[in-house]
Parts: C-alpha cells; sequence; structure tokens
DNA sequence: TAATTTTTCTATAAGTCTATAGACTGCGCG
DNA sequence: CGCGCAGTCTATAGACTTATAGAAAAATTA
C-alpha cells in the first residue's frame, strides 16, 4: 500500500520539511536538535526520523525545498521575452517574494547549506549556478540590445542583484512589518538608477 | 603583577580571539566546538578557559572584536566634511578593506550575533545602530545639499549599502582571489549610477 | 470485528560537548 | 636556591545529542 506513498505521507513530510525550516531559521543548523523539529511537528523526536533519516538529510531536503521553484521562475523570467527592466523587476519581485510568501526555507539555504557534506551538495549547487547564469543571460541579452552600456562586468553584476535581495531577504524575514512591494520597488529602483538622480535637470554635487 | 595584565597575556588573549573568529567562520557558532578553537590556537581544550569564561563569552568577544574599528572609522567619515561620493566610497572602501584586511570576525558578527543572548547583544545593537544612523546620516547631508534627490528613503539607502557591503564581503572572506578594490570600485558604481547607463557622457570605468 | 499497515511512542546506547578542578611546568625574582 | 605565579595540562562530571529498536496506538482494509 506504500506504491505512491499514500498522500497523508507527503503531507505530513511536507509539514516536517517546514517545521525544520522554521527551527533551523531561528537556531541555524548545529544550534537546533532534532527534539526541537519534532516538537514543532508536533510529534515525539524519535518519530523524526519517520520522515528523515538523519538530521543532515532535513537540512539538504530543506535547502532543495527553498529554491527549487524559486529557480524555477528564473527560469521562467530568463525564457521570457520582455525589456531588460521588467525582467530585473520580476526578478527581485520574485527573490524577494519567496522570501515572504512560502518558508523560511530559502534563508536555511543561504545562511545552512554549507554545513552539507560536499555531495549532498552537488544538486543545490547546479540549482544555484543555473540560477545565476540565467541572470547573468539576461545582463548579457541587456548588452547585445543596447539597453546597458558595453563591456559591463555581467557576473558581477548577477552577484549583486542575487546578493541584495538576500540582504533585504533576511530583513523581511527578520521583520513581519516590513512593506515587501515597496522594497521592491526600491530595490529595483537602486538597481537600474543608483542613489544620484540620473533624470534630474541639474545634477549639482555639493 | 597582574595590574596592567601582563602584554603576554593581552597578546595571546587577541590570538584567542582570532583563533575563535576563524573557527566561528568556517563552523559556526554552535558547529564549532572549544576543542576545534584551542587546536586552532595550539593548546588544549581545557586551557581556553584561561581566556573565555565561556564559548559564548568567546562569540560576544570576537563580534566586538569584529565592528569595533569599522564603526570607528564610520565615525571619522561621517566627521569628514567631503562630497557624497566621496564619502560613500570610502564607506565601501572601509566596510569591504574589513572583510579581506584583518579578519574574518566581521562576518562572524554577522553570521552568529543573533545566537548571542539579548543582555550580551546590547554593546553590539548599539554599535550597529551607530553604524547605521551614522551612514544615514550621509544620506541626509546628501539630500540637504542637493545632491540627492528630495524624498529620497535614507533609512532604506543605508540598509542597502550595508546589506550590498555585507554580500560582497562574504563572497570576499570565501574567495581569496577576489580583487577587492576591483570590487569595491564596481559596487560604489553601482549604488551610485545603477546598472543603466547614466544620463550624460559617460567615462569608462572598465 | 479481526487482520494488516502506518504512524507514533518509549527507552536507550553511544557519543560529544562544555566547564571545572587540581596538578604540572617553566620563568622571574628575592 | 627556592618561592610564587602565569599559563598550560589532564581528567572528569554532568548535560545533551543523534539514531535505533521494539512496543503501542491509530488508521485502513477485508
Amino acid at each position: 500500500m506504500q506504491n505512491p506513498e499514500s498522500p497523508k505521507y507527503q503531507q505530513q513530510k511536507r509539514s516536517a520539511i517546514r517545521a525544520a525550516a522554521a527551527v533551523f531559521a531561528r537556531k541555524g543548523f548545529h544550534g537546533a536538535s532534532t527534539t526541537d523539529i519534532a516538537t514543532e511537528l508536533g510529534i515525539k523526536q524519535g518519530s523524526l526520523y519517520y520522515y528523515f533519516k538523519s538530521k543532515e538529510e532535513a537540512l539538504a531536503e530543506v535547502c532543495l525545498y527553498g529554491i527549487r521553484d524559486y529557480v524555477q521562475r528564473m527560469e521562467e523570467i530568463a525564457r521570457s521575452e520582455q525589456p531588460f527592466e521588467a525582467r530585473l523587476l520580476a526578478t527581485v519581485t520574485s527573490h524577494l517574494s519567496s522570501y515572504r510568501e512560502k518558508n523560511e526555507a530559502l534563508k536555511v539555504h543561504n545562511d545552512e547549506r554549507l554545513y552539507l557534506p560536499e555531495i549532498k551538495r552537488i544538486k543545490l549547487k547546479q540549482l544555484g549556478s543555473q540560477y545565476r547564469e540565467r541572470l547573468e543571460g539576461i545582463f548579457e541579452d541587456a548588452v547585445a540590445s543596447g539597453a546597458l552600456r558595453e563591456g559591463m562586468d555581467c557576473h558581477f553584476a548577477a552577484q549583486s542583484v542575487i546578493g541584495m535581495c538576500n540582504a533585504w531577504g533576511e530583513l523581511i524575514v527578520r521583520d513581519p512589518e516590513l512593506d515587501v512591494f515597496d522594497v521592491i520597488r526600491k530595490v529595483t529602483d537602486l538597481l537600474l538608477n543608483g542613489f544620484t538622480p540620473a533624470s534630474a535637470p541639474d545634477s549639482q554635487t555639493s
């Protein structure tokens, strides 16, 4: 009867992943005990091993859960035929929404994935690289189409977008009051135009 | 004989803080054992308690060590009478140089300070706020002097600078090959002008 | 209801970790 | 020379952790 590994199981497993994500986000991988996770889920410590072979495996699953959709969405953005500004906005929106929307798992991926042994990190590395490469591609397209200046460092640009989004993502996770859409708008504007008033007719420094 | 708490002690204590910083940076606070730190320092586990009352205190000292000078330098930048661009460049330079220059302690401060109990975090909070406020002040000055557009969100701006610098800081710590000054230049340029080719005849920063 | 399977529980082995206590070593100094 | 102290060592108590085994409970099926 475990052919489709019962939907009930799948559902509870999902809850287990979310519980683990919440606890890892709060206490870090090493700071969290399996008792913490089990309690969060409402079961006893030993029972957790019905869902995870080990604590480490739980971390691996949380990380994967945290970036899967997120990479998926980037794939779609990269495929879409939109002008550069729209794609950048979509990227920032997708990235920051992930933090509010569904889970603390993305934070866990960012902060704790390095504690996984190399072998369990391969898949995550692939996904992360895929994300970065697609984003770099967006910048390269923009250079090709003349939307961005020739000779710009697309690798640097992509890393900067990711870094900025993750920085704000952490703040979003930590402060539930923050207006995510306001942040999205401002971050995108900053990345596009910088602090200095690009359009203003009289730009006098000091 | 321990009136000035011997220079020998001070020196070794400093080494202990650096050793702890290195280990915490690599394994995280909870993932690092006192044995790890002692070994890094070249002594035995129990001996570490000659320098730290507890592992937690070690973390507190590492964090403090990590941001003290850094806040100090921001203080100087804020006091200096320079145009906005120069102050921003100085800020980014100071921030990113800290990561390469002397220590992994700044990374530890960023990533692990939340594991300190509230009471041991007060001083750090103060320093962090001081840093952010000075940086905000720089933006406010720039708005007042007309260098930046009226009505800009200075709090957002300061957080963004900090977030961007910390994101690149992590990369700098992780990859010793990175050319820090190149990163400094590009980050500053991005913050000032954004990705889009500013308004006017543009100098080429390759 | 009885049989079977899934899920959770209890108990515990085996190990790790922090922090402390007390002994040892080497150096400076009277 | 030998006292005292700074700094390090060894050994260990006590707490906490992960993971496993087997019993118990709950759900499902016949």
